[in-house]
DNA sequence: GAGACAGTAACGTCGCGTAAGGGTTT
DNA sequence: TAAACCCTTACGCGACGTTACTGTCT
């Protein structure tokens, strides 16, 4: 029971990715489905990995610290790992900060020379 | 006088890029150096472009929206051509304020991943 | 001849999109 | 025969980085 195995298009539609998308993954071995024939069929373990993946990328890491992520994960908490997630978080969360900052400045820039070429027009 | 015809290698340091980026940006027609020989030498037309082009990047403007710029500041700030980056720059904005908040929603996500794993460790 | 500078050509990056072509099953 | 699904191969994007090789001037 709860064998949960899946097909192509289920995964596509399941998780909202194109077929190319999938395809890629596995290209790049971070996913890693069973064939039935040429066909292939995902299990849970696949489904727990590209959950894991698609979090990570809304979360703006790059394919390959998710690959490192997934390392840890699939070991399973002990606490060196949970360390190692802890650090890369906190980089992440460091990274996202200082893009944060850089957002606010150019915001701050456009809005300044809009204000300005709006003064302009209102002088002419 | 105030010529200030410009070496390739004066412009990279003066602005801080690549010559790689100077060929490119060349290559995609958004400067158009003199040459002397085969060497390139910049005027004043160019520095100015260089200076939009690398503060529209900085906006994170794409280089084709920044050519569109160029356009209009080279035919100099007619009213409807400030009105067009009036636009431009209206939904720059919003896009910038978007991103803004998808920004927000990832550093609450993660940090509370982050806060969640560190309790994990501190009961273990 | 060594070193600094110039040039061109062309492949690599990342995360897929988008054909193009062919096979298998309903 | 057609529709629906699957497959592989391979080129395209944006903004350059990088390598490789050649040429020119000091």
């Amino acid at each position: 029971m709860s064998e949960e195995r899946i097909s192509f298009k289920e995964m596509c539609a399941r998780f909202d990715v194109t077929p190319r998308t999938l395809r890629y993954y596995e290209y790049i071995e971070l996913l890693r489905p069973e064939r039935v024939g040429r066909s292939r069929i995902y299990g849970p373990r696949e489904v727990a990995r590209l959950t894991l993946i698609l979090r990570g990328r809304r979360w703006g890491f790059s394919l390959e610290e998710i690959r490192q992520w997934l390392l840890i994960y699939e070991e399973q908490g002990n606490d060196a790992q949970m360390h190692e997630f802890l650090k890369l978080a906190e980089r992440k969360l460091d990274e996202l900060n200082a893009e944060r900052e850089k957002l606010d400045e150019t915001m701050r820039d456009l809005a300044d020379l809009r204000d300005q070429v709006a003064r302009e027009l209102k002088n002419a």
